[in-house]
Order: C-alpha cells, then structure tokens, then sequence
DNA sequence: ATACTTTGTGAAACCGGTTTCAAAAATTTC
DNA sequence: GAAATTTTTGAAACCGGTTTCACAAAGTAT
C-alpha cells in the first residue's frame, strides 16, 4: 500500500520484461552487465520494494520460522531461561534474514493444538521447539507435517529428530565435584523430573558422588519444577536432613532455595554452601552470588537458528544431529570458595 | 508441501467453482445452505487447509503483526520487563488470531534501519513498538510506510500516535507518599531521564515531595538506565547523602541498589528504605521483598494487540487513542511498613 | 402473466512475483 | 562466411487464493 510500483512498473521503466527484473533482483546469471546495472539504477530511484507475499507464492517459501515455546507456569517468560533462549534465536534468526515468529502456550495439550494451527497454516519454514517437559508428544505432529524442526533441549523420545542441548550430565558432575572438592560432606540436591536436562544434571551428581566413593542418599534429594516457589518448598523440605551444601539445577529455583535459607536463619554459604545451575542474570544478582554451571544459551539458539536455516535450504533431507554444547563452572560465592580474581 | 489439495481440487469434488468454495471458506453470503454444507463437508473430508500465503496475496493482508523491541544493553531481554510485555503481547495476538513476529534490536540506529527493511518487506498488518529510549524517532518511518501502528509506553514526541502507557507520574507519586507517609524524612531517588517512564516517575517523586512540603534536593537524585549496574553506582553515589529512605524507578535497578547497600553493611529497611517500581518476578524474589508500585504489563500487552487489530481492520483511520494504565503500590518488606496480611 | 428485484453461481481477471520455454542475439568454431 | 554453440531475453504459465462482473434462477410487485 506505501508501495505503488510493481515489478511490472520498474521492467517497462528499463525497457524489459518483468523476468529480467526478477533475475536482477535475484542474482541470477543471464544478464548483460549493461542490462542489470540500468535495471539496478531504476530499482534504485523508483525505490522499488519486491512484495515479499507475492515472492513467497511464487517461490514457495516463506522465510519465516516459528519459535514453538511451550510450558506449564501461567508465565513461561517469568523464567529468564525463555527470553534468553528466545532472544538469541531472535538474533540468529536476524542475521539469517529469517522472519521469527512466535508461539507461546501454557500447557502441552495446548501446545499441541496450537502446533497444529500453525502447522496447517502452511506459513512456515520450519521451527524451532522449546518445551519445558520432556516434549515428546510433539515429534509426531511434527513429521507428519514434513517441516524442518530442531529442538532446543532435548526432548526425551527421539534420537530421530535434531536437537541443541547443553551438556547436562557434565554440568551436574562439575557442581557437584566443585563442592566435593571444597570439602562439603552431606551434599543434597534440588532436582527436576520434569524434563531431560532435570534427569541429565541429576545423573551427573550421582555419578560425581559415585566417583568419590560417595554413598546417594535420597533423603538429599529434592525435586522442583524450576519456579522458585517449587524450590522454596524443596529447599525447607532438606533442611531437616541438615545437608551443608546443595546443588540446585537452576538459577530461577535457586532464589527459591535461598529465600527458604533466609528464612530458616541460614547463611550462605556459611552454613550451607549452593552451586547452582545456567548462569543467567539472576545468578550474579543474587545475594549471595551465585556459584553456578553456565550453559551457553545464546550459542544455542544461534545455533539452532543456523541449523534449521541449513535444513530449510538443503533439499536433501540430512540424518539427524545432535548437538551438545559445553558447560563451564562459574565460581562466585555461594560455594564457599574464593572468587577467582 | 504438506498438502497438496488446493481451492481448485475441492471445487472439483464438490462440484462448484472456485469462486464458491472461497465464498464459504470467508463465510460470506450468497450460497444456498445446500451447497454451503456440500462443500464444508468436502473440506471436512478431505482436510483441506488454504495457503495463506497465497490468501494473503488476494486479499493483501497478511495476518502479522511486528513487535518491534529495541533497547540499548547487551541483552533487551536481561530486564524481564521487555519478556513480559512479550508474553501479555504474544497472549494478545494468539487470542486476536495474529501471528507475532519479533523483531529485537540493541541500538536507535540499528533498530531504525531495521525497522526500514521490516516495513519495506511489506509483509506486515502492523506494528507494536517499545523502545526503552524517548523513541520518537521512529514516528516519521512508521507515518510514512502508512502502516498502522501503536506504541507500548509513551515516545516522547507525539501526540499524533497511538500508545498504552501506565501512569508513571501516579507510580513514582505513589511510591514516594508511602515513604513520606511512614515517616522517611530523607528521601532518595534513583531515577532515569531514559525514557519518559523514567520522567513521569521522576516528575510524581517531586510532586509527592512538593505537596507535603518538601523541598526538592537534586543532590538526592542519581541517575540510571534501567540496569542493576547502573544503579548500583547510582546508589553508590548517593550514600554518601546519608538518605534513610530512597525510590528506585524500576525492580531491576532495585537489585543494583540493593547490592550496594549489602555492600555498604545498610540493611534494608531498618537502615534505608526502598520502594520500586514495576513488581516484576524479581521484585518478590529480592531481599527483602521489594516494596513496589505495579504496572500491569500484561493488560498493556493485550489492549495493544486488541487496539492494533482494531486499526488494522477499521478501513477508517481513527484519531491517535492514548491509553493510561493504572498503577497499584504493592506492600512488601523493603519500606519498613508491616506488610498487609 | 409480465416486469422488476433479489439471490446464487461460475468464468475470468487479479494480486505480484518466479519459472519455464522458445526465440533472438551474440559468440565461437570450422 | 556459414554453421554450431552459447548467452540473453521476453511471453506466457504458474503459485492459490479473492474479487468482480455478468448472467441465470428464484421471488415479489403490479
């Protein structure tokens, strides 16, 4: 509507056919030189703007991608593991020329239904699936709909589908020997079984632990749902075990487990030291900051972006890739240990 | 791809013209309710969903709003306000049957020419916009891509456009009369001359000031831009003032202040007071829990989503419609005052 | 029964690009 | 210098819908 000139305007300003326009603005070869620098000299002073939907009916493509985020708190972005995700993909999405779109809902049957609207819409490129659960109900959906997809995270059913996830299993086995090492004794943890890297980051405590002659005690474990409310819980619930340190598998509930500490007159780390997991704002925020596994978020969703482009582009269907991304030990108070300067 | 029915096979089946089947698929009058259900049947049967790329070229709407984020830090979405105005915003336009499509930029510039080639693609109904500066600059693009459009908080040089703002001067009012009110003679303010919430603010302290007799003292004022890192030094730069109460223009901000009283041995309330703005999820998360004035983002989100479907759809162009959300103080531990049950 | 509306329907134009195909022009080969 | 090849080019088909318009069928008024 701002933009009255067609393709159809800009060929008989230059004189030739609409087809010629569309190989210069295409790039294609076939054009005399002369031929497409006066083309490009119109384009120019006529400001001449392609409409993108007539381009997409042609070319069936749409350039946009869909960024399914799906999870059960009334607020998925009040977890800051969303908007970081999200916003990375944003700008992978940016320097990919991709158009993002996004989807939020609140439960997976939800989720589900809404998948289905967006999938039938026919809009999309592909997606990119952020669950906080172990997502599998999804994959079906998604390759009847014969769409590139990848997940962020890991979903739990699938070793056929492509996913970037964080290496988990290290990142419960770093904190959890970080504390071993600092010489805590009765080491509990805050968990979630809600999704894969919940299971993930509990499985590399216990294999620290196992690797140090630890016995697990499952009186030291608790479990959340990664709202700070679930970890406040969790966290009273330990107490009692008198454990003197704890890793919890989130930044979001370890404000949780903090407030419960507060609450029961117990410093940190002084009298209970926490390693953390993500290494999101809230984490240096904290008081006291926390020590805490970082994941590298935005690596993922540039990733993931980078990824899906290749598989938009690529006719031939590649297998499956799995990417796992390193994790790394962020020292700051909570644990104990002296910052590194 | 994933389908292959298209409007021509189903008039085949159902044995009427093209012409009649979009008549049903738009609900439009003019088809005998034989013939209606005939080919709603057919549909049924066989699945047929339209392109919508292909709709959307005919009826030259495309069903897709931008939401425009752009702010100055690293990260946009490290304030969890910019996520929280997503999420109300994409509840919005799932609810309005739009698709949200997002478009985050880390700088006025960039943005703006962001902003050109998002119009340009033309592929858009309209427009949310939140800037976290004054962002009148943006007006004279969006004006001249004649593209409906609506600002989420208020850009500084317009009358002219639409926009859904809270009462800032209200918040910062409110705020600072509860600390008068308890009985705080020395009160502080971390405040932003960023955007014209942090005005607005700013302006109600001085009012609240005023109207009880207070003088104002610009040496009880220190700036920041709506980070934790900001107003840590602002709030550093202010103890020296020795205030016994202060109000931090945002939740964010509160937590820098916060670390820098910890580190200054204040404690909070008994030495100092705090009343912020905003109550984020960080706001009752901190410690203490922040004394807040509550702006409700969510509400803003949907009423902007539902204004700008209403300009997208009324072929009249409506005059600027300028909405003020209400604000609400939220008592917790930060002021010194008993919470209220 | 005839003239005048109103309702229902399909053919065809259209939205603004891309892609195919055959012809025209330029270049190379012999 | 003619034939063979390659490069350029435009006409037309196409993507899959919506919209216009003319006309047929049905309903109403006279």
């Amino acid at each position: 509507m701002s933009n009255k000139i067609t393709i159809q305007r800009v060929a008989e300003l230059a004189n030739v056919s609409k087809a010629t326009v569309s190989r210069v603005l295409n790039g294609y070869p076939h054009v005399r030189p002369a031929v497409r620098e006066k083309v490009q000299r119109i384009i120019r002073e006529t400001g001449y703007q392609p409409n993108n939907i007539a381009r997409l009916l042609a070319s069936e493509r749409s350039s946009i991608i869909g960024l399914v985020i799906s999870a059960g708190g009334q607020m998925v972005f009040n977890d800051p593991y969303f908007p970081a995700l999200t916003e990375a993909i944003s700008k992978g999405a940016a320097e990919n020329e991709l158009i993002l779109a996004l989807f939020v809902s609140y439960a997976e049957a939800q989720g589900r239904d809404s998948l289905k609207a967006i999938l039938s819409a026919g809009l999309l490129d592909g997606l990119i699936i952020t669950v906080d659960n172990k997502g599998d109900s999804f994959i079906p959906l998604l390759q009847a709909a014969e769409i590139p997809f990848i997940f962020t995270g890991r979903p739990s059913g699938a070793d056929s589908v492509n996913y970037v996830d964080a290496d988990n299993v290290t990142g419960g086995h770093l904190a959890t020997k970080h504390l071993i090492d600092l010489g805590y004794r009765r080491i509990a943890t805050i968990a979630s079984d809600q999704n894969t890297a919940g299971d993930d980051r509990l499985l590399g405590y216990r294999q620290a632990l196992c690797e140090h002659d630890r016995l697990f005690d499952s009186r030291l474990v608790a479990y959340g749902d990664y709202t700070p409310e679930s970890a406040y819980s969790a966290m009273k619930s330990l107490i009692p075990q008198k454990p003197d340190a704890v890793f919890v598998a989130s930044d979001t509930m370890s404000l949780g487990a903090l407030r419960a500490l507060r609450e029961a007159d117990l410093r940190v780390p002084r009298d209970i030291a926490i390693v953390s997991h993500d290494d999101l704002p809230p984490a240096i925020l904290a008081d006291p900051p926390l020590t805490t596994v970082r994941q590298p978020i935005e690596l993922a969703g540039q990733f993931a972006v980078a990824r899906l482009a290749e598989m938009i582009l690529g006719a031939v269907p590649t297998p499956p890739q799995h990417t796992i991304n390193p994790v790394k030990l962020i020292v700051r108070a909570s644990c104990g240990a002296a910052p590194s300067p």
